[in-house]
DNA sequence: CCGAAAAGTACACAGTGCTTACAACGGCGC
DNA sequence: GCGCCGTTGTAAGCACTGTGTACTTTTCGG
């Protein structure tokens, strides 16, 4: 790579920032050193300290830019207040939702695992402290976009929390084993995208067959 | 913690194993370091490698562990060949097998995310080599109770593996939840169980308020 | 009872996160 | 233009890790 190019003072934190994200994205985020990447970008270990208090500040950072990524992409789907208009267009969010959080998982593998797995947890929690991040999350837009269902007329009776939760649920599963087990092709996945979302409408209630 | 009991020599090897599933309970496995477990075993720190290769293999011989135990948890449930005799029988398994997966992710929570976490990967590829592991798996357990609801009658077509992957899926999400982010008390887990099943239930064509 | 195999020890090496004392750079008022 | 001073980076060091090697102790079968 070419990390050659000397950087200029004061460009190390966001040399540092570029550098776990590569880690995250070739997926050995775990094993990442602080010393390596700044032998890497050919400054000295202790440099790294002057930007981050430690090595978790530095993955925290990581993980809150994928929260925002993954906030960005859910928003564009469904904006806030932005209520379907049409019945198919309340259905082609939901396709456009689950897609778009199994492919994360799916593409982004390591940094997944950091924003939802067990290690990362503490990250998490600290990272879900900005309010920004706590306004309109994924979160909501599945909700709001199972209101629209309702609010549409494609279901009849007022959705409840729990069909929010399980919707949430099974798709963060059907990401869950998209990215860590089977290794399947994209085809092979994006029929499993299909078939999921499908199944959580049918689930709540809503049998596209039927419509 | 009574450490201090001098073990005898040669037992060194399940004293590990157990220190490890210890911290596994504790939840702290991912930062265990052979040095302070040789220490905490009286035991100097090249005695661990007379035993294990490395620290991956004595993980790994944890995960093989898990593997076995949930292996025996689901096997109890859906033996090979038994065949549910009873509509109601096939319910009751289903709904067993759901919380069993359920509530192991959340009371085995590190132990979980080694098992199907993106961190246990190679070892989990490692383990599952085990023929014996191979041959009546959790997931052909799901494959055949759900089988056996076209069987007893429950489910009018023969189901696809479209029908079990999805049920898999989604019982997978909602133990990854289940143990991850939401603590939630054991009342609201129960429900939370009971809801995914039935669901799960519903997106194969099974509506249990019909029957 | 003795010698070989198994189990455990002592020490060393390289790599890590992180700290602390120091050096160089660069923008500021004068 | 110049000195000041905070920011950025360096060098060296500490305590820890996984792991290899050469040694000693223990155990047990012939």
């Amino acid at each position: 790579m070419g990390e050659v190019v000397k950087l200029k003072r004061g460009d190390l934190r966001d040399a540092l920032i570029d550098y776990a994200l590569e880690a995250t994205k070739e997926g050995h985020i775990e094993v990442m050193s602080l010393r390596q990447a700044a032998r890497d970008l050919g400054v000295s270990s202790g440099a790294v300290y002057r930007h981050f208090a430690d090595k978790d500040s530095l993955l925290m950072e990581i993980v809150r830019i994928g929260f925002f990524d993954i906030r960005e992409r859910f928003y564009a789907i469904r904006p806030e207040d932005a209520v379907a208009k049409t019945k198919s267009e309340a259905i082609d969010r939901c396709f456009r939702l689950g897609r778009t959080y199994i492919m994360f998982a799916f593409e982004n593998n390591a940094l997944w695992h950091m924003m939802f797995g067990r290690v990362g947890m503490m990250c998490r929690e600290e990272v879900m402290q900005d309010p920004e991040l706590r306004r309109y999350t994924p979160f909501d837009v599945c909700r709001e976009l199972t209101f629209d269902l309702h609010r549409v007329g494609l279901l009849e009776r007022e959705p409840t929390l729990a069909d929010v939760r399980y919707q949430w649920s099974a798709t963060h599963g059907a990401a869950d084993l998209a990215q860590s087990g089977a290794r399947q092709d994209h085809e092979q996945l994006d029929q499993v995208i299909d078939d999921t979302v499908r199944r959580n409408l049918l689930a709540v209630g809503l049998d596209l067959d039927k419509i």
